[in-house]
DNA sequence: GCGCAAATTTGCGTGCGCGCAATTTTTGGA
DNA sequence: TCCAAAAATTGCGCGCACGCAAATTTGCGC
């Protein structure tokens, strides 16, 4: 219950920072302003975030990373791994949050926090690892930790695009950015032969073992 | 020659970090004393790097990574994308820099620098994502910087699992980390048939143009 | 309720990253 | 050679991340 309670000061920073971000816009939120509007002493702020805009970030993210992995572990043995993975990422991508639509144009308004928010998808590298390898029979980890930093790799190159305005004043016709599942499905679809050999190999293994 | 000179500046400061790094030990080691040491401004040591391990750490790693996408780009044509990439990273890392004995192990000293050794490798997505997309004759450039990415994740775990100690005082028998190129190999493996895929999908796509 | 041990919060100090604007250096043309 | 534009360097100032140690809170057995 402990624990309840360092949740609670997270989701509170979260809250925090994202309100006053959306008031105030971006640039005008200090550290301590967050730390003073979560009830909490500034230094307390740096044990939760490492950075300003990974709260901010982390109001729209939440636990998203972690979701992941635990979505991918739910799905049944017999679907392929490939798609597993890309439909757990799609569906926990797609979930709609509380304040995801001013949330997200406000994110797209500064370039650090784009970075971050892009970023903020590597969270999901050893979770998804984890669950990966429990896939694979966990024959080989290192297999696993390659396969999970490639998709997450995608993942946050399709958020990147994602939040790319198109550039404005050139006029010119910029591939409006697809939808975010087409985009995450488009950036996960060269990994699909890796992921497939590896089940692959997987399964022969357990197959000599047998 | 504006840029031999900016050259010289950026060799400079990663040398003078370097050597005072090896001799007070990375601790003790202020920005402002490699700026002096390298004869410039504290401001300007930032125009350089954005760390003060990024400096350090460049010493060792120097521009390896956009030779990486050098040397695949000269590969010949007739070899395959998954060997051209594996066999031009393993060349380049394993390529014998100056320093490297005693810098390496004052990398593996400080977690700082290891973190930043293997984020180095990160360098390497952009210019890898041009030699693939050249190499897969650009039908496709954001499969090619997926699969960037993908490798650039796979060499910096190598990288993580490398400079790893061993941990002291377990007595346990920790795998010794193998060497660099078979870790790297051991790494890039599993990305080989994304990366056959691929190719074979740009020459597919090439014949239907023909 | 009591008190102790563990974990968390907090204040303080230091060094750092970087935006900004002024200054110095470099470049290329007249 | 000289000058104007461009580019790089520098000083300044601010806010921030974080190590450290003291203070506070929490959990738990009695």
């Amino acid at each position: 219950m402990r624990e309840q309670k360092k949740q609670a000061t997270r989701q509170a920073l979260r809250e925090a920072a994202l309100r006053l971000a959306l008031e105030r816009g971006p640039e005008n939120v200090r550290v301590d302003d967050i730390a003073e509007a979560a009830g909490v002493s500034p230094r307390t702020y740096n044990n939760y975030f490492s950075s300003r805009e990974q709260a901010i970030v982390a109001a729209v993210t939440a636990e998203r990373e972690s979701r992941v992995a635990a979505a991918i572990a739910a799905r049944p043995d017999g679907v392929r791994l490939a798609d597993a993975v890309a439909d757990a990422i799609v569906e926990q991508y797609t979930a709609p949050g509380p304040h995801d639509g001013d949330a997200l144009l406000l994110i797209t308004t500064s370039p650090a926090l784009r970075e971050a928010y892009a970023e903020a998808a590597a969270a999901m590298e050893h979770p998804l690892a984890d669950a990966i390898a429990g896939r694979l029979g966990d024959g080989d980890g290192d297999t696993a930790r390659v396969l999970a930093a490639s998709v997450a790799a995608a993942v946050r190159i399709a958020l990147e695009r994602w939040i790319q305005r198109p550039a404005t004043g050139t006029g010119g016709l910029v591939v409006p950015s697809g939808s975010l599942p087409d985009l995450l499905r488009a950036a996960l679809a060269p990994l699909t032969p890796a992921l497939d050999a590896a089940e692959e190999r997987a399964r022969h293994a357990r197959r000599r073992d047998a």
